[in-house]
DNA sequence: ATGAAAGCGCTAACAT
DNA sequence: ATGTTAGCGCTTTCAT
């Protein structure tokens, strides 16, 4: 139609400036004739690139997840490529299908938040032949590379914040282990500190909840109706702990006067509720950041390189929601 | 490898009872063997169609879209259709750049929430020759279907919630009006009721923000700081009412006794939050689920079908944000 | 600066 | 039940 062949009008889409300037004109004329529309899946299908970089998330309910994605997206963009974001609601299940998935979809590189680094998506990633991460678990060794922070420590943190207000009675609301692998390290942080401190475990204060705000309800009331319910919950993250608070409210405790909170996390929203939340800080933009540079620095070695694990500082933010223990 | 050709392959692979059991255990054998990874772009390239319906929102950050998605994402789903999510961070320019690429990704169908139905984007969108849906829109006509909610009854509602229990100073905090056409709406309303009630319109008491917690802060200041505040305060979603709960804490005022509050589509975290929220619901997941419908069935129908301009209905939901007006 | 042509991995129509 | 083959729209190498 502008009298040229395929060849130059992909040069005009590509580098236009390697072709004429008379010819660049013909071309844009003809195309604007035509309405013509790239087509990227046949770029994609001839270069064998899509230049995407898949990212697999828990749930896009919880906006943590978000926050991290806006790193992974910035750095991804300013490197050229996008982002093809899944989520599997938790399933350790879907996360597997999720990632063959875009493996078929031919990503470049993949990330993910996985339920248990060393399941079955282990392998998966293995023989997928293109650099992958691990995003938000604590790993220090291992095939496939990692961010996050150090999610034992993390739990550790929080529960020697609220021992530390002189809290013996302490309980845990943890989302559900085999869903997530930061649950039970933080859980596993729980268990050190109790001991450390000389504080008995009781199982009847730790509860595994699915994630969501709708299973707090359930939590709580197994937590507070015990015969000696605690005078202060750890929560798994900010938006379970949020949702411990609206259940405690619900039941005309007061936090912190009769139970103190803390969360994990620090989703901005934990400043704007009240009380205001206090949790443990993780640097979520950068550890989305770090993770596409990760994959982005494989794939700009020819996909090949040596696992790195990267574990990043933590830190406990206190705010409203905790409080010393009155004693009775 | 297993000796076949590539058609039996291929019908391996999408109808396997159209291949004698010998031969399909041949080729499962070879494909193992060989570590075969089906190649869904080639497949793409080759049918034209993608199965994949693309999905652009305004941010990721505000819940709602999360739960207008889990609609639409079942929907689509059921009917053996992904779902190709992107963000437009509530930037018009934003939106036809995703579009397009969108398009350009092959995707079957679209839908997108608008900042501006009625802008640049429609055209965008009628040249696109494939069905397309607005969701959260208010449209009664055009050429391109939508389903929302009357988002200017839903203005005129929360306002009027508010003149019931006596507030005459009450102010609109509103999500910026270039970037939703709702926040536009639900404005209207707010204008409409106003002026139905006999109560004095004052410029200095609507506000218009960027969307996003972080930007209450300045909102709520200019708002409380004036000579005459406001006593109740109604926000172009939950996400800002939030904020401004938050805000006003941190003006040492109290919610409702000393300002009232009510926010807009009842997500999950507002049954939560202290006060719990009075707000209006949008019922977001068969919003979404609509949606999907509606561009689903124009495919089935082989893309070509009259528009159809969809509202459902909204709800006041009365929580403790809201209280009647104290007379000084 | 431009053109010719091979090739990417699959589907689908047709033939056997 | 299986094989043959054209073709999807682009990139890229090699010629000119």
């Amino acid at each position: 139609m502008a009298g040229v062949s395929v060849a130059s009008v992909s040069r005009f889409i590509n580098s236009p400036d390697k072709v004429r300037a008379e010819t660049r004109e013909r071309i844009r004329l003809a195309m604007q004739e035509c309405n013509y529309r790239y087509n990227y899946v046949a770029k994609v299908f001839a270069t064998q690139r899509t230049q995407t970089i898949g990212l697999v998330i828990p749930t896009i309910t919880n906006t943590v997840f978000a926050d991290s994605t806006r790193g992974l997206q910035d750095e991804a963009t300013r490197r050229g490529y996008q982002v093809l974001m899944v989520n599997a609601d938790y399933d350790p299940d879907a996360e597997g299908e999720l990632v063959r998935h875009l493996l078929e979809r031919q990503v470049d590189g993949l990330v993910i938040t996985a339920s248990d680094p060393h399941g079955a998506i282990a392998g998966e990633l293995a023989t997928a032949g293109i650099p992958a991460v691990f995003l938000y678990s604590t790993l220090s060794e291992g095939p496939v590379s990692s961010v996050g922070i150090d999610n034992e420590r993390g739990g550790f943190d929080a529960t020697a914040h609220l021992a530390d207000l002189g809290h013996e009675r302490i309980a845990m609301l943890a989302g559900s282990f085999t869903s997530s692998d930061r649950s039970r390290h933080r859980y596993d942080g729980y268990r050190r500190c109790l001991s450390e401190r000389g504080l008995e475990f009781e199982p009847g204060l730790v509860v595994e909840i699915p994630y969501g705000l709708e299973h707090c309800r359930e939590g709580v009331a197994r937590l507070m109706e015990a015969a000696q319910p605690p005078t202060a919950i750890f929560a798994s993250n900010d938006l379970m702990a949020i949702g411990v608070m609206g259940e405690l409210r619900a039941f005309g405790l007061s936090v912190p006067r009769d139970v103190s909170v803390v969360g994990f996390d620090d989703v901005l929203m934990s400043s704007y509720v009240a009380p205001r939340l206090t949790t443990i800080r993780q640097p979520v933009y950068e550890m989305g950041r770090r993770a596409a540079q990760m994959v982005l620095d494989a794939l700009d070695r020819g996909g090949q390189s040596v696992p790195r694990h990267l574990i990043l500082d933590h830190e406990l933010v206190v705010r409203e929601s905790t409080a010393s223990l009155r004693r009775a």
